[in-house]
DNA sequence: GCAAGGTC
């Protein structure tokens, strides 16, 4: 039998491209976690059968194991020596299973990932879920090296297959766990620290990365600039002249000066001579560039400042574009086109656009360019238009953005704008003048991007030693003007000069900051730190510098390139950067207090903080409801924080008490027009008074045991409380056809009564405008579930006679169950005793010089 | 509730 070949791409558009080429389109495809192409060919001379299949980007991502997952119970430093795991980044899709799968029976495995570093380390993601032998490499596991996915390009690849580079998948690795760790402790630390004292920080989670960080870091910067900017007063002048009929304001050689004597001397010289000498002309022809290909960096700078779109949301609707077959593949580095790139192709599919078609037309006709030489990072190509679209069928954010990638590409192609520049030069009392004219002959690619075009200034002729009389020399005072706050699109700039982010993660890492409440985005699209974001920012200043300086990114890029190019071991590289991360964590935490004194002077404590709402257990005083993210109690009587659910409202519920623990309970209302509303006790929410409950509210599904966080708890409506009228022993009517769980009663929802599973998102409406709807405590001798009373409306009963009151099971009772109506899931159906289905409730790192004493702020520069 | 990097 032939040999089988298993070829592995990053993502399913390539592996499509690759099984296209190499069988001449002669292939089958059938689904799997993503497809599968298979077709016969050669392999290195001999018939063999291909498999082509793809991952989608990384097949795992690292974490900590669940032990370190608690945020009250582990202590941040101890990060830094934790074990790490790798786990499926998407678990749902099944992409390991998958690769193991296709790997059976196969001979031969080619990674066809892309060639970068992320690349390499998915390569070896694939060879560890593929199931072939690490040490097969070079032999059976090969590597194809393509920088574009055209035919010639794949089929050189095929031809010289090498072997996969485990330094640089290996280099990834420390990266990912210098990342995580570095990230988690810092945010951690500081989320605990700052929101355990002040109450209107306003966020979710202080967030530290390496990434994010010096991201704030710039617009921070550029804001001190400005509140730091002192204004100078400045003189000028410009001599108004008469010629041909043209009124020319001259410009002065000397531009401003900022002595008002000074200026108004230099003024009174000119006055006094009365006119200007031409002393000399000059004319040069100039040429602006047609631009070169598109990248991401640039695509997102021109969608920011001209089209008013942010990076994020420009990356979807790019992400969009490109899965609907309208542009090329949005994430690329790359300004240069593959030698062999069809342009006549591109612009035929564009000619019968009725806003651009007619210059495409031109092109085609008298010939295009190629575009100006611009740089290949081995990547994909420029972000280039595929398919013809409309507005209509994009929608108007999208099809501007689309329109922009449009313009760019055919300016790529289209030739030079060329123009005549002319610059006549004056004198006047001893002072220089001049004026400028241009005149453009070609218009070029400003045609099609009509903002780039070079403005037309005419002049009148003018000859040497000429003198036009003065008519106005009037004295100008102006103000020095503050830098205005940094747009998005110099931010961007400003990341990809440092290395901070990649054409992918750009967007990712300013969205971030905005998520966070760091910084926000102002008119113009400026961004603004906040409060919290400046205050940060000159925390770590004050503390450390480095940790928001651009350089902590290239410092982690310089080591890890070390482990990439074989000069040093992996483990060596983690264990140093980690050390020199610890150190400076450690001395951080020992001088948290300098942060700390600007954060008490910019925010309130907890007990200056939010307002009273309900009464503590223990001290029986108010507590105050803070309800800036993340929302909470704080009694300050007990200096006690109690967690509260998340993304919703919250309120007193009716001043009834928890008997167990006499705290008053709060009702929370989830946000949606369906929200759940539910009573909890706060104490009880935060410290479940019962063993063995391990669905709770918010909770991470991890394992079998939920976990207790911030957001994460025991509502009343997963208490076993006996006779508490809120537990779900009383307020539960069902067990939930979906699910493990309990439908209980929504004790607020009137009039539109309903009941919802404590543990699923099912839901059941109940007999609608009803008075009243409560449980009985009576259990249906059928099926075991609570019997309800239901106290009608007297205008809408169904009951005869106008009669109101009426009890049974929602089950088994035909009159009610005619009334109920599932509103999530497939069925509601009866179902026996027991709840019986699904799932049951259930050092040696080197250290330089070996000196104890180094100061950590200083541990990186000199590395 | 945490990082940054792929991709959707």
């Amino acid at each position: 039998m032939a040999p089988r070949v298993l070829m592995v791409a990053e993502k399913p558009s390539i592996a499509l491209s690759i099984a296209s080429e190499l069988s001449n389109g002669r292939m089958s495809t059938r689904r799997g976690s993503t497809d599968v192409h298979e077709f016969d060919g050669l392999f290195q001379g001999y018939h063999a059968h291909f498999r082509v299949t793809s991952v989608i980007g990384h097949v795992f991502s690292v974490d900590f194991p669940s032990k370190y997952q608690n945020w009250e119970a582990t202590d941040p430093v101890d990060l830094f020596h934790a074990p790490i795991v790798k786990l499926e980044s998407n678990p749902k899709v099944h992409i390991c299973r998958h690769l193991s799968q296709e790997a059976r029976g196969c001979t031969y495995l080619v990674l066809w990932l892309d060639c970068d570093r992320e690349g390499e380390n998915i390569c070896h993601e694939v060879i560890q879920c593929t199931g072939f032998s690490e040490n097969e490499t070079g032999d059976r596991i090969l590597r194809a090296r393509f920088s574009s996915v055209t035919e010639k390009d794949i089929l050189v690849a095929m031809e010289n297959l090498v072997k996969p580079n485990k330094d640089e998948a290996l280099a990834v690795d420390a990266r990912q766990e210098i990342d995580l760790k570095v990230g988690v402790a810092f945010t951690r630390f500081q989320t605990r620290y700052f929101q355990g004292k002040y109450g209107n920080l306003d966020s979710r989670v202080i967030s530290y990365g390496p990434c994010q960080t010096p991201t704030l870091g710039f617009c921070v910067q550029r804001s001190m600039q400005i509140m730091t900017f002192k204004p100078e007063i400045f003189w000028s002048f410009s001599p108004s002249v008469m010629k041909d009929g043209y009124d020319l304001h001259l410009e002065w050689d000397r531009n401003k000066v900022f002595d008002h004597d000074v200026a108004a001397m230099f003024q009174k010289l000119v006055l006094d001579h009365n006119y200007v000498e031409v002393t000399g002309m000059s004319k040069k022809e100039e040429t602006k560039g047609r631009p070169c290909g598109l990248n991401t960096v640039n695509l997102l700078k021109v969608a920011s400042s001209a089209l008013g779109l942010g990076p994020h949301t420009s990356m979807q609707l790019a992400e969009r574009l490109y899965t609907q077959g309208f542009i090329s593949y949005p994430r690329t580095e790359s300004t240069a086109y593959p030698a062999s790139f069809d342009f006549k192709s591109v612009l035929v599919a564009q000619q019968a656009n009725p806003f651009w078609g007619n210059h495409v037309r031109i092109l085609l006709a008298q010939g295009f360019h190629k575009p100006r030489i611009g740089s290949d990072a081995g990547d994909h190509p420029p972000i280039t238009p595929m398919r013809a679209a409309t507005e209509e069928m994009l929608g108007n954010d999208t099809w501007r953005l689309y329109q922009y990638i449009c313009q760019h590409f055919i300016g790529t192609v289209s030739p030079d704008c060329k123009y005549t520049r002319t610059k006549v030069e004056f004198i006047a009392g001893g002072e220089l003048f001049h004026c400028v004219g241009q005149h453009v002959s070609t218009k070029g690619f400003t045609s099609i991007m009509p903002w780039m075009a070079v403005d037309e200034k005419n002049l009148p002729e003018f000859t040497k030693g000429e003198k036009i009389k003065i008519l106005k020399v009037d004295l100008q005072e102006g103000r020095t003007a503050p830098p205005d706050y940094l747009s998005e699109s110099e931010l961007i700039s400003l990341m990809e000069k440092h290395g901070i982010g990649t054409d992918a993660s750009i967007s990712v890492h300013i969205n971030n900051i905005c998520e966070r409440n760091y910084v926000q985005v102002n008119s113009g699209r400026r961004l603004v730190p906040t409060a919290l974001g400046t205050t940060l920012i000159r925390g770590y200043q004050c503390i450390d510098v480095d940790l928001c300086l651009p350089d902590i990114r290239s410092f982690i890029e310089h080591q890890i390139t070390l482990i990439a190019k074989g000069k040093v071991k992996h483990v060596h590289v983690v264990q140093h950067v980690l050390q020199q991360f610890k150190q400076k964590f450690s001395y951080f935490i020992k001088k948290i207090e300098n942060m700390d004194a600007l954060f008490e002077a910019q925010f309130s404590t907890l007990a200056e903080s939010g307002r009273l709402l309900s009464k503590c257990g223990k001290c029986t005083r108010y507590m105050k409801f803070i309800s800036t993210q993340p929302a909470r109690l704080y009694c300050i009587s007990c200096e006690e924080v109690y967690h509260l659910p998340q993304n919703g409202s919250i309120k007193l519920y009716k001043e009834l008490t928890c008997p167990l623990d006499g705290f008053e309970l709060v009702l929370f209302s989830m946000s949606g027009s369906d929200g759940k509303s539910f009573p909890l006790c706060p104490y009880c929410y935060n410290c479940p008074p019962f063993e063995g409950i391990d669905t709770l509210f918010g909770a991470m599904k991890l394992g079998n045991s939920a976990k207790l966080g911030k957001g994460a708890g025991m509502p009343c409506f997963l208490c076993p409380h006996p006779t508490c009228r809120h537990s779900v022993i009383t307020q539960g009517v069902c067990a939930c056809p979906e699910c493990s769980g309990t439908l209980v009663l929504d004790p607020v929802s009137s009039p539109k009564w309903r009941l919802y599973c404590n543990t699923c998102n099912c839901m059941v409406s109940l007999p609608q405008g009803a008075h009243r709807i409560s449980t009985t405590g009576k259990k249906c001798p059928d099926c075991d579930s609570s019997i309800i009373e239901v106290d009608f409306n007297k205008k809408t009963t169904p009951l005869p006679d106008g009669a109101t009151l009426y009890s049974g099971c929602i089950l088994c009772d035909e009159l009610l169950h005619s009334l109920i109506e599932m509103k999530h899931g497939k069925s509601f159906f009866r179902r026996g005793r027991g709840r019986g289905r699904g799932r049951g409730r259930g050092g040696r790192g080197r250290t330089r010089g070996g000196s104890k004493h180094e100061d950590p702020k200083m541990s990186f520069r000199d590395f």
